[in-house]
DNA sequence: CTGTTAGCGCGTTCAC
DNA sequence: GTGAACGCGCTAACAG
């Protein structure tokens, strides 16, 4: 069954085609009578433009790539989510893919860029080479990033309040008493992790309360490398701290279970907060600070969709506010 | 800047326009020489056909639309993982979205279909009323259902082997010696639930142990009502069963919160093991029964390009195999 | 094997 | 206000 065109919808209205694809433009062109008439032949036989032959004529897609490593595919389903609500208030639609290493993700933005497939770029954890980017300018594509901001590079992006949250959760966590704070940091390469680090320390700071050195532990973000620093401080014979504060969740957990098979538990001999509020950690009374994921796909896509009507100067940050969540394992 | 185009192609190495698709279409009817010679001209420009003309002609979007309900996107993003996986390999594309309520999944669906914005439909806890599937089959429009199978509506479906993955994990618990096990079951409407719920029952009967009626304790899959029926249990005053089958993992987090808060730790105290093997499980380490979303993401797929290419008669079924997970609180 | 011709379904001039 | 003619970039006959 053949889906019906245009011209049909002339036909059936007694115009031509033109005049259809002027009702279909909203142009001011047009007398209200045969605009109600058209619109409605278009009703009755369900008829919806073909975006192929409207894309072909107005070199637009309608559609925003969103680009994720294939590694981040939880993570990324909240963006997705989050663009595709504000692509789909805009007629937009959200072409979604994964990439698998740095080379493929190149090779994947070129033919989204050459195809047209998109109208603007989407990519979370960017980590495109220069030239590269500055080819995409060429061609005329948008790009945003979200998570690390590339604003420096001229791109877009969308981030998290890594320093509001942890300084937040810092304070909370001081307010509650507590002083000898260990902390399970981050790699040293993440971004995420060194803004974090910087506004606990600052905290404490203002606290008037200074970690030692040996209280700033590194892990690699991985639930993994927090079983290892939990198991290290228990193993150490030294003193424990008062109260963790990892800076992410996934840490956190792994440090939780590892105080779990030692039959401690939080906040009773030792309080924790985590970083991220991921899913699992509702269900384990983590206290954390939230990164709003959805809002960001959101924010993400807004910023495209501007970029797409020229009017955005090309490097602008979008900040999105992190939120204490508290739960138990704080002390509450 | 423009983008180069077929014709930009041809002058830059003196041949005609369709000489330039016969290669891109990789058409027999081309001399070896003319082939290379135009391949590389291509290559040397960066040029890639316009996805626009190319579907205004051969009809086909070369993207497959992925509908998922709102609440599912952690789960999507495996899906849409898997999806893109295969898409990729054929040249696909994944056109995601999210839709809020049964209404709005059938504008959403309505528009993809008649603005031909994808070849083939692939829709999570597909729900539709029939004359609604109908009409989209009057549309050609392929549509595959992953989770809840439709293939009595005549739809290919890819879902969970969720008896076998249960039957499984039950006699992994019978193994272990358990003869008075509780299960936590899903809500009564749930097709998962039921499924395993059934399975359980079988293997337990095959072992000859009988699971008398009030160790049945009807959950919703949140871990909310994990956590109210391990209250329940431990509230009886009753005898404690020695161990627990929750058939998700979200009830099976909560009942070990509240044991945890009870004091109680698994399996020490109660052997407990969920259903799904959703992130957070790892890391508590519950013994459970992984569902291979990303799998079912590309059998998704892989079923929607066979629609395409008119090979799968309509009714099919793809179970794919649920993979028992043993970690530490079944006991082992 | 290759070039020529004709649309695919729509938006956009330009006349009327 | 409305219709006719043209072109977006590409594939698919039809000739040669």
């Amino acid at each position: 069954m053949k889906p019906i065109s245009q011209h049909d919808i002339a036909e059936a209205s007694g115009v031509s085609a033109s005049t259809v694809s002027r009702v279909l433009t909203n142009s001011p062109l047009i007398s209200e009578a045969t605009r109600q008439r058209v619109r409605e032949v278009m009703d009755r036989l369900n008829y919806y433009p073909s975006l192929a032959a409207r894309s072909l004529v107005t070199q637009r897609t309608y559609a925003l790539g969103v680009v994720s490593p294939f590694i981040a595919d939880a993570f990324a389903g909240h963006i997705f989510a989050g663009a595709d609500s504000v692509a789909a208030e805009n007629g937009y639609h959200i072409l979604a893919t994964f990439s698998h290493g740095l080379s493929e993700e190149q090779d994947l933005i070129k033919r989204f860029v050459r195809e047209r497939r998109a109208d603007a770029l989407i990519v979370l954890n960017l980590n495109l080479p220069a030239e590269f980017l500055a080819n995409l300018a060429r061609d005329n594509m948008p790009i945003i990033s979200v998570g690390k901001p590339a604003v420096e590079r001229g791109i877009p992006s969308v981030s998290i309040a890594n320093g509001p949250g942890s300084f937040e959760l810092m304070n909370h966590m001081l307010n509650h008493g507590y002083r000898d704070i260990a902390i399970f940091t981050g790699p040293t390469g993440s971004h995420d992790g060194r803004e974090r680090l910087a506004a606990c320390l600052g905290a404490a700071q203002v606290a008037g309360c200074t970690l030692p050195g040996d209280r700033i532990l590194t892990g690699d973000f991985s639930s993994g490398s927090g079983e290892r620093l939990m198991t290290e401080l228990l193993d150490s014979g030294k003193k424990l701290p008062e109260a963790i504060v990892a800076l992410n969740d996934a840490m956190a957990i792994g440090a939780m279970n590892v105080m779990h098979q030692r039959g401690l538990t939080a906040p009773r001999d030792i309080a924790i907060a985590g970083f991220d509020d991921i899913e699992a950690v509702d269900l384990l009374g983590l206290t954390t600070v939230r990164v709003p994921r959805h809002m960001m796909g959101r924010e993400a896509a807004k910023l495209a969709l501007r970029c797409l009507n020229g009017e955005i100067p090309s490097p602008s940050l979008s900040i999105i506010p992190a939120e204490l969540v508290i739960r138990q394992s704080c002390g509450c």
